[in-house]
DNA sequence: CTCAAACCCTGCCCCGGGGCAGAGAAAGAC
DNA sequence: GTCTTTCTCTGCCCCGGGGCAGGGTTTGAG
């Protein structure tokens, strides 16, 4: 006769559930087998419990967690039909969003099929980011990238490293960075400030280098691999870009450059280089 | 300076790896800090390994876990273009297939946005099962389905409920079920053996009424919820030969319905039917 | 009735990290 | 040089179970 008293291996190959997810539904409280023997922990199933295993099973396959599934069917059993729709319009758009993403994944892997690409991808995805304020030694300039940037980062450490300043205890706290203050990119004649983040009081013995504080801004970054030329810069700059449009970001300015290496210590193809375009809110 | 000496958190706000992640990788040897201070076990990135990171993380966004990306990159290292094609293309094709699985449930989603239709469901998923041996006392007849079942399993019962056998310890040992010698559903004159689960030495005084070994069969199992109606049942058969011939079985005979509860004690809207369909194989 | 096989129990480690606690270390301000 | 803030460390619990170890229970066969 059904005896009411189903041991968990026959109700796991009845509902398919295994022991292992059985006992843990006990243990969550999400399916507590009708009768358990206070000696030995046995656990005995009733047969009705068969329809609420299948039930869990079938919320199971759709994806909903076991938290969820435990509201799903109170708000059943309380005859909630709104909580339960609800809970099942956001599972599906969850579902389509999962979907989506994958599907991103896949066409991602087509193209990169040949991965060589994927890995010799030399600019990481752009994301958000907080930069809190800093205090840096800067001078500004005009003139081609190259110049401005060789030439005011060399006077600049010049400065830091000048005995009275190593004595006064002034210290370099980060990597040298850029600040372009040109809307687009200039061959000649762009406005570029260099600047070095330090800590202590700095000896400048030319007014045209000054110590400021960087405000603090909220920026799209980009980490890029390679050369310091502007082939190389348009395309994280364009990623960047692209980004905030499609979040729906404003940017502003000044754009910043970080640069994360030596270039006198490293080759120029293993150079990183960090972008960010500070954008508004 | 870039002083290769970047602690966890600028190295998070670099990669936009999270902290966690990042002692996680160190833990696995998937990318281990360039320095770790013995004393404080503080630890300090450089900055090659930024690049390393953002490889990771892309494996990551693509699907990987963290033992395939460990593979990827030592493949990497070691020039093995080869592996990492497989590599790359396995994860494209379990990806498509998880694409797959989740268009069907969105589709059932939506099918049943009026969730009603989805738990009133009163048929399992289908799935294949192994049924063992067991030793039965049974009896075969003709007739419509109600006159055999009710009439052989009340017959059956009598037997094993007499003094005779009750004293000598027979016992029954699981639900009653029906096998259906027909291939296809007949309204009379239905060859039907209704049989019960017992163990131990049964006295039979009618000779119609033999004991017997069902063999052990593999099985197509669907639960059935709902009273004994052919309409009911057509359904769950349906199920089953659907899903049987979507995974390339073939079916042999002879079906069995096994009863899960009793139908004196249960309303008829609420009686659990198994139905197991033999496949070769 | 006994004995072995089959069954069931709990508890631990695993995935890939998120979240939180408490404690020690580094860095900035004075 | 001190003090406070910020950073970093380890370790534990969580998801949803799978896998395995070691030990008690039930059952079926003789």
């Amino acid at each position: 006769m059904p005896s009411d008293r189903i041991t968990i291996g026959r109700f796991s190959s009845l509902t398919f559930l295994s022991q292992k997810a059985l006992r843990h539904y006990d243990r969550k409280g999400i399916l507590v087998p009708g009768i358990k023997d206070r000696f030995t922990g046995y656990r005995y199933y009733t047969v009705p419990q068969i329809e609420s295993a299948l039930k869990i099973k079938t919320l199971c396959n759709l994806g909903f967690g076991l938290a969820e599934i435990g509201e799903i069917l109170s708000a059943l059993s309380s005859g909630d039909k709104e909580a339960v729709r609800n809970l099942i319009a956001r599972r599906h758009r969850e579902t389509l969003s999962e979907i989506e993403r994958l599907e991103k994944i896949t066409s991602l892997m087509i193209e990169n099929r040949d991965f060589s690409e994927l890995f010799a991808m030399n600019v990481s995805e752009p994301a958000i980011k907080e930069i809190p304020a800093m205090r840096v030694l800067s001078g500004r300039r005009t003139g081609t990238y190259e110049e401005v940037c060789s030439g005011v980062s060399t006077a600049l450490m010049g400065i830091l490293l000048s005995p009275e300043n190593r004595k006064n205890g002034v210290v370099i706290t980060g990597p040298c960075l850029s600040l372009c203050y040109d809307g687009e990119y200039r061959e000649t004649d762009a406005d570029l400030e260099m600047a070095i983040p330090i800590h202590g009081q700095v000896a400048i013995p030319d007014p045209s280098y000054t110590v400021r504080t960087l405000p603090a801004v909220k920026v799209v970054s980009v980490v890029y691999k390679g050369p310091y030329e502007h082939e190389g810069f348009a395309v994280a700059f364009e990623n960047a870009f692209r980004f905030a449009a499609e979040k729906g970001f404003e940017t502003t300015g000044p754009d910043r450059q970080v640069y994360l290496n030596n270039p006198d210590e490293t080759p120029a193809e293993e150079l990183l280089t960090e972008v960010q375009i500070p954008i508004a809110g």
